[in-house]
DNA sequence: TTTATTATCGACATTAAAGGTCCGCATTCA
DNA sequence: TGAATGCGGACCTTTAATGTCGATAATAAA
């Protein structure tokens, strides 16, 4: 239970494409260059932030990638559902199972028929529950964030010099 | 990003050997036609379990399983990380690149320096954030309460009829 | 003590997903 | 037009999860 390389390079990318603003592209082999990645393989991981719209592509001289909108409205949890899919965090793999089945008898009538007769599972509840916590403190934090971080660390230390 | 089937068997199989806690043990046999997998499968599951203490394993006739403990001291992180290991949910892959000796450069003085010089990452920071938050809700839910979950659902049952 | 039953452990096979490369094509700009 | 750059499909490699098998050890009952 990890996330990819590919989710630690996008996020990567996209802080190199936040603190190059002031320049208008950015190539593929600055980018692969800076995380020490190959070109082929980052470049696919481009293309699937460029088809979510998180960032735009300008092919030809002179080309390269962009932020697509401001920084501060790029999520990790943008970036995570890009590059890892959106399938939830656990599912549960046998919801017709004995175990299952015996929970369920005889609940034809109940309120909670619906959800626990199409396969809703009480572990799966507490993991869906889980994944909420997750999923919310991810959307909190942006990639400016990130930037705002390498901002104040590098400004102290202009002051110190 | 996804849990292991194995992490869904292993919450099952305690599940089910908390709703059976009247009966002595619980043989592989009955686990495995419980929740749908092959004996020999879930048997290697049922053994972590046991080697980190969260099962009991008696072999022999009429041998089979039982939790080791109240099923209130045994939470769904605990479960997780016997089966999933312990290994952390992001792990910055390259904290000597281009990009972080960057922003590390000439931060020799500094607070900071420590972790920042030995890999520490921005993005890994917020990271860990998140997985210090998704561990908090794990730890805070037990297989106890999916059991009186069950229990609740079932006497509401027996209520009605 | 013998026998049937049950868990354990290592070796191996299979499958699925991640990680990675290559190449031809399309687009842009000088 | 030609060089630079991103796009996308086909393909390969590696790694981890999943799953099976068989020999061994431990236990209780007869």
């Amino acid at each position: 239970m990890q996330f990819s390389k590919s989710t630690d390079y996008a996020l990567h990318a996209l802080i190199h494409l936040g603190l190059s603003e002031s320049r208008n592209h950015i190539g593929i082999k600055e980018l692969s260059a800076s995380l020490g990645v190959s070109e082929s393989y980052l470049s696919k991981i481009m293309s699937k932030l460029r088809q979510d719209g998180i960032v735009r592509a300008v092919p030809g001289v002179n080309g390269g990638y962009e932020l697509a909108r401001p920084a501060d409205r790029i999520t990790f949890l943008d970036v995570i559902h890009v590059i890892e899919g959106r399938q939830q965090l656990f599912e549960c793999s046998n919801s017709s199972s004995r175990q299952h089945r015996l929970l369920a008898e005889g609940r034809v009538e109940r309120q909670e028929t619906e959800r626990w007769g199409q396969g809703e599972c009480l572990v799966e509840k507490v993991m869906v529950g889980a994944e909420r916590h997750l999923h919310q403190y991810l959307r909190e934090h942006t990639i400016q964030m990130v930037l705002d971080e390498a901002n104040r660390i590098r400004s102290a230390e202009g002051i110190e010099k």
